[in-house]
DNA sequence: GCCTTATGTTCAC
DNA sequence: TGAACCTAAGGCT
């Protein structure tokens, strides 16, 4: 389940796999059939993201892929069996091949609307070209609550509701904080840090924000492991005692997203 | 087995 | 603001 740092992964590993080699790009059932069959047998250029998009670079015109919620990539062995259940888009490489299944994009489109697409994101922690002083300058004259907007994408693309929960906290910034209050030196560290812990998210598949000294073997605890893979301070774990303070960590709705944090250190 | 929930986005009202 | 999208996992019975 996909914050910008899973559709990295994909994106390098989709490159590794199939990048400069003729695949088969077939569309077995579903909304998504139709066009994606178009670029069936021709080489794929390149993968790249945006943020929470994935792009499949071929000659014919990109493959455009959003994961939303549910989405997901499967490897499958070679050579493949019939496609169980709705699979959306399968890919078919010299020595590999992968399904996917539930996503809430998955179409043909141009390189113009690759860039109209792209135009519409906010900078990517995770891409080289980022460019954050374009975030602050949303923040720096926004009402909205800090958390709303880390998790606008036209703010900044990519992060997710686990790296916004986790990077207010490791700042002790109370999510509720209008854009325009941050100050941009505390934005210029939420950034930073940011990129940090996201590349950190592409190398290892898991999201882990815990520093080492507050890790649970340090501070005289069992180890602990949390339902998305890897150790995190507040998210989902609302009622648990904060890993610093122990004072119950809160939970509350904003614009229909779970928010999680520690109300003494995010005062 | 059934129900709830979820790391997300878009559209209708 | 709420529903729809549509999948898998976890918790419960």
């Amino acid at each position: 389940m996909p914050e910008g740092h899973t559709l990295h992964r994909l994106a390098r590993l989709h490159d590794a796999r199939f990048g400069g080699h003729r695949v088969r790009v077939l569309s077995p059932q579903g909304r998504f059939a139709a066009s994606v069959s178009e670029v069936d047998g021709s080489v794929l250029e390149r993968a790249e993201a945006h943020g929470k998009h994935l792009f499949h670079c071929y000659g014919p015109g990109i493959v455009h892929v959003h994961l939303g919620l549910y989405g997901k990539f499967t490897e499958i062995p070679l050579p493949p069996e019939q496609p169980r259940g709705q699979v959306r888009m399968r890919i078919v490489g010299p020595d590999c091949a992968t399904d996917l299944r539930g996503p809430t994009a998955c179409e043909l489109i141009t390189p113009e609307e690759v860039a109209a697409l792209r135009a519409r994101l906010g900078p990517d922690p995770l891409r080289a070209d980022a460019e954050p002083d374009r975030a602050w300058q949303r923040i720096e004259r926004s009402r909205t609550p800090i958390a709303a907007l880390l998790l606008d994408q036209k703010v900044i693309a990519g992060a997710g509701n686990v790296y916004r929960a986790e990077v207010l906290f490791r700042h002790g910034i109370a999510p509720y904080t209008p854009g325009r209050e941050l100050g941009a030196r505390r934005w210029k560290l939420v950034w930073h840090d940011l990129v940090e812990l996201m590349a950190g998210g592409v190398r290892t598949g898991r999201i882990d924000t815990v520093r080492p000294e507050h890790e649970p073997e340090a501070m005289g605890r069992p180890p602990r492991q949390d339902r998305h893979g890897g150790e995190v301070y507040v998210y989902r774990r609302a009622g648990a005692p904060c890993l610093i303070c122990a004072t119950p960590v809160v939970t509350a709705d904003l614009s229909g997203r779970n928010l999680y944090w520690c109300p003494t250190c995010q005062a």
